[in-house]
DNA sequence: CAAGATTAAAGTGTCGACAATCGACGATTA
DNA sequence: TAATCGTCGATTGTCGACACTTTAATCTTG
C-alpha cells in the first residue's frame, strides 16, 4: 500500500491513472477559479496537497497546456492561461466552426432516441433555469451542445469540443452570470433542435451562427469590460500578474 | 524597471526545452515509419537511446498522446496508433470542416502579400514536382496550406491543423506515394487559390471539398487495400531511433 | 504433447534527491 | 534617494531507484 497522506479539502484520488486524475482535478480547480487566471501554478505545492510527487503533477500540467489551459514558461513553471480577448475570439471561432459541422452531421444521423436525448436536455434546461443556478446552467447547456457533438459521432470532434469547452467554462465562470434570464437559454435552443430535425444544413449552420454568435458576443463583451484593469493585452513579461500566490 | 525583458513577442525559448524536443523526435520517427503504426514505445529505450531519463521522455509521449499519434494503455506502455480507418476519416472530417473555415477566412484577411506568398509556393511545388521526391512533394504541398491557416490568422487553428497534419503525414508516409502526377497536385491548387483571391465564399468551400475530398478519397481506398496485410508489426524495442545523438 | 502453472525478465508508475536557475530582498555605492 | 549588484530561498528540470505489473520463457503435469 502506497503512503498516501490526506488530501485535506480535495477529492481523494483512489483509481489508477494518476495523471489524469491529477488533470482533471486541476482543471476543475481552474474552470471554478480557485486558481485564476495569471496565478502559478507550483508542481511541489499541488503535489503535497494531493499526496503525490512532482512528476505526476508535471505530465498532467503537460496535458492541461496542450488543452490551452496552462502556458508553460521555460524555466518559471505552470501558469493559468490568462483572459486575453484575442484568445477568446480564437475559441469561439473555432467553436462556431466545428459546432456547425457538428450540427449537420447530427441531423444526418439523428435517430429517434437521440432526438429524445436531445428534446429531454432542453427539459431539463428549463428545469434548471428555475433553480437560480449559474453555473449549473452553464453545465447543463454545455451538456446539450456535447449531445450535438456525440450524436455527430466523431470522436476527435468531440475531444476538441470538451478542449474548447474546458476553456470556455473558465471564462464564464470568471464572469459569473452569463445571461439574465435563464429560460431565454433554454428557448433559444428548440428553435436550433427544429432545424436539426428538419435536416436543412442550411438553417441549421443560420441557428447555430446565432445561438454561439451570440454567446461570443456576451462574453467577448464581459471580457472587455472585465480587461481594462490590465491595460492593453501586453503579451510578454507575464509578470502583470503580482504572483497572485493563491496556487492550489 | 523589470530585469528582463529580451525582444518582445519573440518565441525565443526552443532550445532547452527537452520535452519538446523529444516530442519532435518522436514525432518525427513515427511519421518516417521508423516506429510503425501499433509499435510499442518503450521508455526506457527511447531514454537510453536519447541519453536522457525516462521522465521527459514521459512527458513527451503524453503529449504525443494527446496529439492522437500515440495511445496510452494504462500498465503497459504508449503505442503508436494503428491505421483504423474510422480514425482516418475522423481526421479528414474534421480537417475539411476546418480547412473550410479557414480558407473563407483567409480570403478576407488576404493581402497582396500574403496572396504573393501563396503564389510562390505554388510555383514550388511545381519545382518539386520535377524532383520524383513523393515525402518532399507532400510536405510542400502541407506547407501551402498551413499557409492558408497562418494567412487565416487563428493560433488555435493553426495549431489543430499541425496536429492533424502530423498524423496525416504518418498516414501518408506509410502509404508511399499519394498521387500519380506530382504536377496534377500542383495545378490543382492554382484555382482554389483564384477562389480565395476572388472572395467568394461559396467557390472556395467547393474547391477546398474537392481538393480535400480527393484526398480523402485516395487516402481512404489506400488505406482499406494497405490494412489486411499490415495490422500491426509489434516490434522488438531497437534502434529505429536518430543515426545521432542531436540531443542533449 | 498440449495446457496450465511457475518463474524470470522487462517495463511502467511513482518517488525522493540534487544541481541549475529564477526572483526577491537587502547591502553597497554613488 | 535611487539604482546596481550579490546573496539566498524557492522552484524547476532532470535523474536514478524501487515496487509492482505485465509479458516471456520455462517447467510441470494430465
Amino acid at each position: 500500500m502506497r503512503p498516501m497522506s490526506l488530501p485535506v479539502g480535495l477529492p481523494a484520488l483512489a483509481d489508477s491513472d494518476l495523471v489524469g486524475q491529477i488533470a482533471r482535478i486541476l482543471m476543475q480547480a481552474i474552470v471554478q477559479g480557485r486558481l485564476p487566471p495569471g496565478s502559478k501554478v507550483v508542481e511541489a505545492g499541488v503535489a503535497r496537497e494531493l499526496g503525490v510527487s512532482r512528476a505526476p503533477v508535471r505530465e498532467a500540467a503537460r496535458l492541461l497546456e496542450k488543452q490551452g489551459l496552462l502556458v508553460a514558461s521555460p524555466r518559471r513553471g505552470f501558469f493559468v492561461r490568462k483572459l486575453e480577448i484575442r484568445n477568446i475570439d480564437e475559441i469561439y471561432d473555432l467553436r462556431l466552426c466545428i459546432e456547425r459541422h457538428a450540427s449537420v452531421l447530427a441531423a444526418k444521423r439523428l435517430s429517434p432516441e437521440s432526438r429524445d436525448v436531445l428534446r429531454r436536455q432542453i427539459d431539463v434546461l428549463h428545469q434548471t433555469a428555475d433553480l437560480d443556478d449559474p453555473a449549473r446552467q452553464v453545465e447543463e447547456d454545455y451538456r446539450f451542445h456535447r449531445l450535438i457533438f456525440e450524436i455527430a459521432d466523431n470522436r476527435r470532434l468531440l475531444r476538441l469540443f470538451d478542449d474548447l469547452a474546458a476553456e470556455l467554462r473558465m471564462v464564464i465562470g470568471l464572469i459569473g452570470r452569463l445571461y439574465d434570464d435563464p429560460h431565454e437559454i433554454a428557448r433559444t435552443h428548440e428553435p436550433l433542435l427544429a432545424a436539426i430535425e428538419a435536416g436543412h444544413p442550411e438553417r441549421i449552420t443560420a441557428h447555430v451562427d446565432y445561438h454561439i454568435g451570440h454567446a461570443w458576443r456576451e462574453v467577448g463583451r464581459l471580457v472587455r469590460e472585465l480587461t481594462p484593469p490590465l491595460g492593453n493585452a501586453a503579451e510578454p513579461s507575464s509578470i502583470l500578474f503580482p504572483t497572485n500566490g493563491v496556487t492550489v
